[in-house]
Order: C-alpha cells, then sequence, then structure tokens
DNA sequence: TCTGGGGTCCTAGATCTG
DNA sequence: TCTGCAGATCTAGGACCC
C-alpha cells in the first residue's frame, strides 16, 4: 500500500484558517511572490490555474492573481506528519517512511481485506485531522505508488499483476517513478511516450540508449515488476548539507564567506544533534546563469570539529573561480560516520 | 522570464594503491 | 627501476524525488 497525502502543506495550511477553504492557496518560499522561491504545494483550486510544484512563485502569481501565497511552516507539517505515521503504524508494522507525507505499508499480513483497510485508514486520517490522503494498493511498490496517483484527490485504486497492460501502458511515461523531465525529452525524441512504449522496447535498447543500470531499471519497471522491500527502522542519513539562493545576485567574496560559515556551523550543529562525524566536504556554487560548480575535499578521518572542517570549506571555495556573480552557496557534509557512544 | 532546499543515486574520468 | 593492470576511492556533475 502507498499512502500519499492530498495537497499536504496547503492542506494543513487551509486547517488552521479555515476561511481559506474554497480558495486558490500556495504555499512555498516565504509566502512573498515578489521574492525568489518556488511552490511547495498548490490546492487544488490553485492547479486550476495551471500553478504547480517547482514553479517559481513570480511565475504563480502571474497565472493566479489572487492565489493566497503562505509561508513553509515544516514544523507544523512535521508535527501533523507525526500523528499520521502513528496512525499507518497502528495498522502495520512495516511502514516505510519516504518524506513527510507519504509511506509505504506492507499490509500482507494485516487482518481485513485490503480495500477495507485502506477506508479504515482514511477515516482514522480524517478523523485525527481533518485531511485527506489518496491510496494505492498493489503486488508491489512501485504499482502501489503509481496506483496511488490515479484517483487523486482522496481515492483508493488496486492494481493487480495482471492490470499492468490495461491500466499501467496507456499512461504517459513521465508516470513510471524514475523518469523525469529530462529522460521524458530524451524518450520523447525517440518517439517513446507512453509506459506502454517503454515496456515494447528490447533490455538490450533501453541499455544502449540509456546506460546500463537505469535501461535495466525502465525495462522491469514498465512490466510493473518492482522487488524492493518495504524499508522499516527508520532511514540512516548520508550527508547533511544547508545552501542558500541570495536575494539579489552578489559578488562579494566576504559575503559568500559569511553564508558559508553560518550554514557550515549549522551543519555541525546538526551532525551532533544526529551523532555522527563526516569526511567529505563539498562547496557549492551555482552563479547567475544557474551555472553550477562544486569542489570537495575529503578529510584523513571523520570529524564534526568546526575548526577542520572550516578549513576545508575555505580550500574548497579557493578552488572556485568566481568570476560570475553568485546566486546560491551551499555546503554539504557526506561519508557520515555514526559515533559508537551516540 | 524564472528556476528553493534537503536529500539520494548514478556515471565517468582521475587518481591512488598494491 | 620501470611498466602495466586491476580495483578502490575520490571528484564533479547530472537527474530525480519530496
Amino acid at each position: 500500500m502507498h499512502i500519499d497525502m492530498d495537497a499536504f502543506f496547503a492542506a494543513v495550511e487551509i486547517l488552521r484558517r479555515p476561511e481559506l477553504a474554497g480558495k486558490p492557496v500556495v504555499v512555498g518560499g516565504s509566502g512573498d511572490p515578489y521574492k525568489r522561491g518556488v511552490v511547495s504545494t498548490a490546492s487544488y483550486e490553485a492547479r486550476r490555474f495551471g500553478v504547480h510544484s517547482a514553479m517559481p512563485l513570480i511565475t504563480a502569481k502571474r497565472l493566479c492573481p489572487q492565489c493566497v501565497f503562505l509561508p513553509v511552516d515544516y514544523a507544523e507539517y512535521s508535527r501533523i506528519s507525526g500523528i499520521i505515521k502513528a496512525i499507518f503504524f497502528s495498522f502495520s508494522p512495516y511502514m516505510e517512511d519516504v518524506g513527510i507525507d507519504e509511506a509505504y505499508l506492507d499490509i500482507t499480513e494485516a487482518n481485513g481485506a485490503p480495500q477495507e483497510i485502506a477506508a479504515d485508514i482514511k477515516s482514522k486520517i480524517r478523523e485525527a485531522t481533518g485531511l485527506t490522503c489518496s491510496i494505492g494498493i498493489a503486488p508491489n511498490k512501485l504499482l502501489a505508488k503509481i496506483a496511488s496517483d490515479l484517483k487523486k484527490p482522496d481515492g483508493i485504486t488496486v492494481i493487480n499483476a495482471e492490470d499492468v497492460k490495461r491500466v499501467i501502458w496507456p499512461l504517459p511515461a513521465r508516470k513510471l517513478p524514475g523518469i523525469g523531465p529530462k529522460t521524458e525529452a530524451v524518450l520523447k525524441a525517440m518517439a517513446i511516450n507512453t509506459i506502454g512504449d517503454v515496456a515494447s522496447k528490447t533490455l538490450e535498447f533501453l541499455e544502449d540508449n540509456l546506460g546500463k543500470s537505469y535501461g535495466g531499471y525502465l525495462y522491469q519497471a514498465s512490466r510493473g515488476i518492482d522487488d524492493s522491500p518495504v524499508i522499516t527502522g527508520g532511514w540512516e542519513p548520508k550527508s547533511i548539507s544547508r545552501e542558500e539562493t541570495f536575494e539579489a545576485d552578489i559578488s562579494d567574496w566576504q559575503a559568500i564567506a559569511r553564508s558559508l560559515a553560518f550554514q557550515l556551523k549549522d551543519v555541525a550543529a546538526s551532525m551532533r544533534d544526529q551523532g555522527c562525524t563526516g569526511k567529505t566536504v563539498t562547496v557549492k556554487i551555482r552563479f547567475e546563469d544557474f551555472q553550477t560548480v562544486s569542489r570537495a575535499k575529503t578529510l584523513k578521518e571523520a570529524t564534526c570539529s568546526l575548526e577542520v572542517l572550516r578549513k576545508a570549506v575555505f580550500e574548497c571555495l579557493g578552488r572556485i573561480e568566481l568570476k560570475k556573480r553568485v546566486r546560491l552557496v551551499g555546503v554539504r557534509v557526506s561519508s557520515l560516520v555514526r559515533n559508537e557512544a551516540g
């Protein structure tokens, strides 16, 4: 089972401001459409104007001037997310958390028919939070994920193995998880438009044109084949990062250095909270023309020492030629090692 | 014209090591 | 000492996801 909350951020905002119900609501960035930021979630009313996730706020404002723009409030969404996840868990201990508003639930061993369980989950969520979700039920995670998207909002969709040709193949290739805008364009250029078109190609064709690993994945996925397990027991971060897009592009080295130092402090604090140290430090710079470069330094041993990390950050920064104005800077620590004592 | 922030995974080439 | 090879690791960039 794949459970996905409907327009989650917008729905939570409407919960605490009922006067917004039925209105086009956009949640994203600072909530000011004239400042840099993108849409995190648009309510279904806003989507009717063509507003969607990842769209620049200013574009959303142009498409829908009457939209209500709100800032992202992760603390509140996390609180509601905790309530929802506890409900999922009460139905099955085999729950895989995927992000703030969705999860996979293995209900193979649960009591009751899958559709009844799904209906029960939906009513429990509605009782506890007032929110709706969409649920997909299938023999594997891949098909469950595709299914949950088919009847949104507030739907339940069942896909069986024998439904793949009839239900999955007519869908646009983009509906297959892992196919994004770039791959969609590459496929279109080869006259591959639907998932069925992908499935009509040989393994050799997909591997030759899209790479061994990815081609192999698409070959299996387009046939509805997926044996990935539901991963329970939480998740360990592999990297911790911060980044900042400036309100206006800058060329002031000092301001760039200040931002990196500030971000690194935050990264180091997160590392301490998580009880881990890290070995590889990466600095990322995005220039005004959106060209993005990064430089990395791998240390002899993992550390969370601010001084050691800071030295590495500035060594990386020194290897980037700052010839153009800078739009974004970021810092990441990876190759994390969990402290035994933690 | 405009394009966030926090992540994961993959690839290809360079570099290190035995 | 030089050369070649294989495997591991590092680096930089890109695609994707929520």
